[in-house]
DNA sequence: GCTTGTCCCATGATATCCCATAACATCCCG
DNA sequence: CGGGATGTTATGGGATATCATGGGACAAGC
């Protein structure tokens, strides 16, 4: 399962969004019916998508590696405390698949992400994103020139 | 299983609250006209919810955990002992469901919610939760800052 | 009798289902 | 290997179901 490519699909006046067949092709056999949006944790204005089984996996990882094994019976009770997942999860919503492969987007993630007449599904490995064209675009641009920094700099790490 | 989400809903005149689809379809199938409401154990104000079943199995999990394979019998006997599962069980009431989704809130929760004319409910992953929707807005912005601060330091462990 | 809580009906908004189509990709068969 | 047949993809739109909400009717309980 890993998500690629970057497309532009089109909304159309009942917010509709066609999920590309690249990424449907991606989501587990047995649960291609349904996935899970959430918006960014830290970027503001991007909406990430993922399977129910990979962000059910995000989580359980986020709860493992940060508390101890014994930490679930206490995040399970202590609502005082921040708890990342839980967060998450409020942050997220279950997406039904219609049987053509469309979703309608919600209302909330129109307006996050600041969407007009088209999104950008942008494949990221693990999950994918949903952004308004124009950001993406410049993020594009911006990651290029870092990309190329990077690379250049990998040489140095044995040199 | 897992409570995804945050919604507002409405209160009626009548103290009735519907329950979001999303969550009715995360209810057991064949326990799905009656779900739990419980008190927070540590955050006044705030009222978790959740399937007969998930509520059940939070507490077997307590009383395995926290006491050890013996401490069901002791429980069940040792009247004089602080019995944790005991005291979320005497915060709890089943909560019927009509056949249209809704159900009409208890006092005591509206009261300590704090509810005037609608409620938040937010999914937590394995439970939800009824906020007020002033205070949860509150919540919500602290932990937004938080969860930028835990993603900000999740490099920061292997660096 | 009057409140309290179910049950049922009504309604606007939204979501979902189903059918249709144009562009494109893939397949197959001679 | 060419070209028609077939399938799939992304899109559009009408019909229908569901959702969240409001309110009346009825039975039970103090």
């Amino acid at each position: 399962m890993a998500f690629r490519s970057e497309i532009l699909i089109k909304l159309d006046k009942k917010g509709r969004v066609q999920m590309p067949a690249a990424f449907r092709d991606e989501l587990p056999v047995d649960d291609r019916n349904a996935f899970v949006l959430y918006h960014s944790p830290n970027l503001p204005g991007v909406v990430n998508g993922n399977s129910r089984h990979g962000f059910d996996a995000m989580l359980d990882r986020l709860r493992g590696e940060v508390l101890g094994p014994k930490g679930s019976i206490k995040v399970a009770l202590d609502d005082e405390a921040f708890d990342p997942a839980g967060y998450l999860s409020a942050s997220a919503r279950t997406i039904a698949l219609e049987p053509d492969g469309r979703f309608s987007l919600p209302g909330e993630f129109a307006e996050a992400i600041g969407v007009a007449d088209g999104v950008i599904l942008a494949g990221k490995g693990e999950k994918f994103q949903l952004w308004n064209p124009a950001r993406w675009q410049a993020r594009r641009d911006a990651d290029r020139t870092r990309m190329a920094a990077f690379v250049r700099g990998l040489d140095g790490g044995d040199a």
